[in-house]
DNA sequence: GAAATGCCGACAGAATTGGTCGTATACTGA
DNA sequence: TCAGTATACGACCAATTCTGTCGGCATTTC
C-alpha cells in the first residue's frame, strides 16, 4: 500500500534517462524502453501523457522520440506522478464531489489532508536531476537528498 | 494512487472512535461498525489484525469488544497502517527478496527510499489522539498538527 | 447451555492496473 | 513523393489487488 504505481516508477526512470543523456535531442520510447526492459508501448503512452502536461517535448519522424522540456532540476517527482496517476493522494475517500458517502464517517479525512500535503511537499521538493547520476558525483549528491527529505 | 487502502482508513476510523469513548471498557467491532456505516464483518477483522500486533486489546464474551492497548498518544497512524497493510509502502518494486527482475533497471529506488522514509516519518509523527477530537479544543490541537506535519 | 463476542481461513465479486492492438498522423530523408 | 520511423490515441483484454462475505470455531458471560 500507498506504492507508487509502475506507470509512475516507469515515468521516473524515463525522465530519469532523459536526464542522463542531455547530449542527444531526443531518445524514442523504444530507447528508452529497451535500455530498461519496460513494455515499449505501455512506456509510450507514459511518455505522451507527461507531453501533454508540458514535462516532455516531443518529435515524429525520424530521429524523432521525446526530451526534457526543462531542465532537470525543474522537474519534481510530484509532477511526474501528478502527470501519470492523475490528480492524486492519500485518504481514498477523493474528496472534491460528495464526501464519504455514508455517515459523517470521514472526520478523518481532515488530519489526513495534512499528511497529504506533508507528502506532496517531500515529492515536490525531489528533482529528476536528483534522481540522475550524476557522473560519480555521487557521494556528494546522494548525501545532499538527504538532508532534503529528512 | 498512492492512497490509503479502505482498510487501512477503517482501521484509522476505528482506532479515532475508540479513543473517542475512553469511558467505556470495550466496544465490539459492530458498535464501531455501525457508528461509521463500515461493513461489519471486514472491520472486525480489521481489529483482529491490530490486535494481534498490539495496537489493542479484545476480550470476547457478553459486552466484550476491542480497547486501545496503549494511549491514543503512543499509537501512530504508521502503525496503524503497517499492521493493516503489511510492510508497506512507496516504489513497487518491494525490495526484499530479489530487485526489479529485469535489467539493473530500479537505480531509481535507493533515492526513492529517502522519500518513502520521509513519508513514513510523517505518518509516525501523527497519533490516534492527533485523530480524535477532544471536546472542542480542537482549534489548538489542529493547530498543532500542521506544525507537526509541515 | 445459550447468547454475544472474538478469531480465522477461504473465497467470490469488484475495481484497479498493467499491458496490447490497431489505426491515424506527423516528420525525415532519399 | 514514397518508404520508414515515430508519436498520438482510443479500445480492449489480462492480471492483479482490494473489498467484502461466508462458514466454522473458540471464548466469555449470564
Amino acid at each position: 500500500m500507498l506504492k507508487l504505481s509502475k506507470k509512475a516508477d516507469y515515468g521516473l526512470m524515463a525522465l530519469k534517462y532523459l536526464a542522463e543523456h542531455p547530449e542527444t535531442q531526443a531518445l524514442s520510447a523504444k530507447d528508452v524502453a529497451d535500455a530498461y526492459g519496460i513494455p515499449a508501448q505501455l512506456l509510450a503512452k507514459i511518455l505522451q501523457r507527461m507531453t501533454k502536461t508540458g514535462l516532455l517535448r516531443s518529435h515524429a519522424g525520424m530521429n524523432g522520440g521525446y526530451a526534457l522540456a526543462r531542465d532537470a532540476r525543474e522537474i519534481s517527482a510530484y509532477e511526474v506522478i501528478h502527470a501519470i496517476d492523475g490528480p492524486l493522494f492519500i485518504t481514498s475517500c477523493t474528496k472534491g464531489a460528495k464526501l464519504c458517502d455514508l455517515t459523517p464517517s470521514c472526520t478523518i479525512k481532515e488530519p489526513l489532508a495534512r499528511v497529504n500535503e506533508s507528502i506532496a511537499e517531500v515529492l515536490k521538493s525531489i528533482s529528476i536531476y536528483d534522481l540522475a547520476e550524476h557522473e560519480h558525483v555521487g557521494e556528494h549528491e546522494a548525501h545532499g537528498l538527504v538532508l532534503l527529505t529528512r
